[in-house]
DNA sequence: ATAGATTGTGGGTAGTTGTGGGTAATAATC
DNA sequence: GATTATTACCCACAACTACCCACAATCTAT
């Protein structure tokens, strides 16, 4: 049996090679759907990290972005600043991507890195900054879940 | 695998020569459809930057543009605006477009440039003048942001 | 437990891309 | 009409990227 497509959950952790290069895990390029093409985007995080959706997600996103309107000088920042740092990227024979090195300052990435399956997106992580997020996450108010109890049932 | 046709995303730094030539990303020259023929159509943005669009997709707003009656003031100066500094411009062999002088100025760009994917058009800046814009921007309250949560997932 | 397949990591090479400048054709100026 | 300025087209080169192959470690199945 296998998962949803295009739904990632795990952790693993991979190294970047000196050409920045990285490998997306097995079981993620196996739980892609056939009409990506091996094809990933690559964009910034809200958090220090790498974001890498499915192309054909990702060409969802960019489609209701397209229906913004550029009289709106909000809606001008917003799509800024959502497109500017996405890249597709096809992996190569081994499974590697080829990140940039601007994604590669942002998330501050160095030799060891952390790849977290988040549903239907991938995170990469410099592991020292997760656990740095992690541990300012750990003071939320536990209320703070409430909110979501009504949305989510797990 | 490539990206939807006509649409652009990512960030790229480039130079702009003596001559006032712009090296359009190959990635960009790549997503441009056949029937465009390689040629683009520059205008001044609503922010300090040249606006670039695939002719095709120039040729939409020309279209819609001759839907607004020339009766109302506010239409007049719209299409006059939108329309007077727009030029069609074919890359040359090494992919790159000639400025024209009035938009290099409006745009204050200067040697170095900073070229960004919008979606269904690529914008042209001065760095200096976006991080200007980008600062300003980050004081935008985050609940301006409301309303596109409830249009966009990301 | 062992053989075979798969997966992660490293590096080399050929082609592509960005940048500069040169020359001929065209347009503008006096 | 002659001279100058501008534009269009051409070539050259250095830096980078995509693609290829190799191999060791891990996993799978018999």
């Amino acid at each position: 049996m296998t998962a949803n497509l295009n739904t990632f959950t795990g952790e693993f952790s991979y190294t970047i090679d000196a050409k920045g290069r990285v490998n997306i895990p097995a079981k993620f390029r196996k739980a892609l759907s056939a009409d990506n093409e091996d094809t990933f985007v690559i964009t910034r995080g809200m958090d220090p990290c790498v974001w890498v959706y499915p192309i054909v997600v990702w060409q969802n996103i960019e489609n209701d972005l397209k229906n913004l309107s550029s009289l709106s000088a909000i809606n001008r920042t917003f799509v800024r600043n959502t497109v500017r740092y996405a890249t597709p990227l096809t992996y190569d024979v081994q499974g590697r991507i080829q990140l940039t090195t601007n994604l590669i300052n942002y998330a501050e990435l160095d030799k060891k890195t952390l790849i977290i399956g988040m549903v239907s997106k991938i995170e990469i992580w410099n592991p020292d900054r997760l656990k740095e997020i992690d541990k300012k996450n750990m003071k939320i108010d536990s209320t703070a879940y409430d909110d979501l109890a009504e949305k989510i049932i797990i």
